[in-house]
RNA sequence: GCGAGUGUAGCUCAGGGGUAGAGCAUCACCUUGCCAAGGUGAGGGUCGAGGGUUCAAAUCCCUUCACUCGCUCCA
């Protein structure tokens, strides 16, 4: 196992034992890829939602929210293109282990005979000369003519096949006509098994009346389809956002690396409308505001990185993934795509209404273009997660220390009485409770004061304040630094206002 | 789905036919005057599940389940 693995299983470790994540049914064996958060998960998921949610939303006119459900009528996902573009039948190859989708193996082997037919026609062009005639020697060339009759009766073949879904002919069709693994080179295939990505479920009491539907793959369609209904009643103007943190649910092929790739996630979505032709300039201006929000809470220049995407998604003309340097690797954080006005135009022409906006500017209707920016909540946990864990040597020992940034921390403050006598309980409560109403707060008294700052240290608490006997004299404490260990006493008084100044956004 | 690996205490793991173990963690009491591991005691396990071999199975055999890693996909 390489080290980078060992990384992520110490991090993996560290959040369980620290009330930060669990596997989904732990008792029942674990439910594979699904994870609940623990009572300081929760927050810190939570302070990842507000910082997002605050300058997404709360700090800018010109973006407004939505909460739409998770339940959609299925012609949503028909207009949006996943009921088509996502319902692959795949095969294996047993000897090399690589995967397929059937359609594309046939389409390459259908692409080969072309090919051959060319050939074909070279050789003969060559042959014939000026006097070639492409067509009469198509219909007359034995050769040409036998490709030509296995490529239509294959073609012909697979979409029906395809069509009905008719999984066991199309493994035959692969094998009669000799398809073999281009890893391999054997024929050796597993049986076709379809795969969806959308998990299906069904609304209705009775059975046999209910209505077929999908839990969400992602956010966005629900923000498109309330375009002006937010767009009228929250009377905005283009351009315009509308934002929405929720669940979305994907039956990946694979899922794995702990909550990087789960089936149920959350998303945090923008989509952002702008007048046609003005995309590419609102896009650059997303990348710059998405990559300031990262570097501002503390994410480095060397773990991020824009990712341009080369091969495009079926609605989108531009796409670029912002990356962070997980322990196994750059990968997808956020995308920003430019989805054009393919949502919208798809949703018109699905459900004949006009999905249009007026510019009173322009004196003129049209449909917007959209920038997306959506990132995965969980994905932004683990980033947070990896960034701040460090192990660093004390004293010939190890300290574990969640550097997690402070507005982000799931517990702000920890207040310690330095002993468990002497009325400095009774004082430390008092203290916690006057905290307590600002900040997230812990109390605690167990154990070797050294051994509690260690454990604050590890869930990640950026500050502890000691109480000790001169706090019964003059009202001070001390104020402990998690990152540096540092401290420096101050009165009680001013407590607030420090650790405001050190914990405001 | 295929291949490999792993399932023993809350965590990390040892033990490989003969009474279930260690360290850490937890709880109680004592100790403790600022950076983990001081003392005493206690709780906690049908060794992933089912079956087989055996006088005897956590240990050997078979089956099964779950998880982890790799491969294909990722709006």
């Amino acid at each position: 196992m390489s080290k980078l693995s060992v990384d992520l299983k110490k991090i993996i470790s560290h959040s369980k034992e620290y009330g930060y994540i669990f596997p989904s049914s732990e008792i029942y064996d674990g439910l594979s890829a699904c994870y609940d958060y623990g009572p300081f998960g929760v927050e810190l998921k939570r302070n990842i939602k507000d910082y997002w949610w605050r300058s997404m939303v709360k700090s800018r006119l010109d973006v407004v929210g939505l909460d739409s459900s998770i339940f959609m009528h299925p012609g949503i996902w028909k207009a949006s293109g996943h009921v088509d573009a996502f319902n692959d039948p795949l095969i294996d190859n047993k000897d090399s282990k690589k995967r397929y989708r059937a359609d594309q193996l046939i389409e390459s082997y259908i692409e080969k005979l072309n090919s051959k037919i060319e050939k074909e026609v070279k050789k003969a062009h060559k042959r014939f000369g000026d006097k070639f005639d492409k067509d009469q020697f198509l219909q007359t060339s034995v050769r040409a003519q036998d490709y030509l009759n296995t490529i239509t009766k294959t073609t012909k073949l697979m979409n029906q096949y395809l069509i009905e879904e008719d999984y066991g002919s199309l493994k035959k069709l692969i094998e009669e006509i000799g398809i073999v693994c281009p890893v391999s080179g054997t024929k050796n295939w597993t049986d076709i098994r379809k795969f969806n990505l959308m998990f299906s479920t069904k609304i209705g009491s009775v059975a046999d009346q209910a209505t077929d539907l999908y839990l969400r793959p992602e956010t966005a369609q629900g923000i498109f389809v309330n375009f002006l209904n937010v767009q009228k009643t929250a009377r905005m103007k283009v351009p315009f956002g509308i934002a929405q943190i929720g669940k979305a649910f994907r039956n990946e092929i694979i899922a794995r690396q702990f909550i990087f790739r789960m089936r149920e996630f959350e998303q945090m979505e923008m989509q952002f409308f702008v007048r046609p032709g003005e995309e590419m300039k609102w896009f650059d201006y997303w990348k710059k505001e998405r990559i300031k929000w990262h570097k501002k809470i503390g994410f480095s220049e060397n773990v991020l990185k824009f990712h341009d995407h080369e091969n495009l998604a079926h609605y989108a003309n531009a796409a670029t993934d912002i990356e962070f340097k997980y322990p196994f690797g750059f990968k997808e954080l956020e995308g920003i795509h430019s989805r054009t006005d393919f949502d919208l135009r798809s949703h018109e022409k699905h459900t004949n209404k006009k999905l249009q906006y007026f510019d009173s500017e322009l004196g003129e209707s049209y449909t917007p273009y959209v920038i997306e920016t959506s990132i995965g909540l969980d994905r932004m946990f683990l980033a947070v997660l990896c960034q701040s864990y460090t192990e660093e040597l004390v004293k010939e020992n190890t300290r574990i220390v969640l550097k997690i940034p402070p507005i982000l921390a799931p517990i702000k403050v920890a207040i310690l009485p330095l002993l468990k006598k002497d009325n400095l309980p009774e004082k430390s409560k008092d203290i916690y409770n006057k905290l307590n109403n600002f900040f997230s707060c812990y109390y605690e008294e167990k154990d070797s004061i050294g051994k509690r700052y260690r454990r604050q240290d590890a869930l990640g608490t950026p500050f502890c304040v000691t109480v000790d006997h001169e706090t019964l004299d003059n009202n001070s404490v001390t104020l402990r630094n998690r990152d540096t260990m540092d401290q420096v006493r101050i009165s009680i008084d001013d407590l607030i206002i420090q650790l405001n100044n050190k914990l405001s956004f």
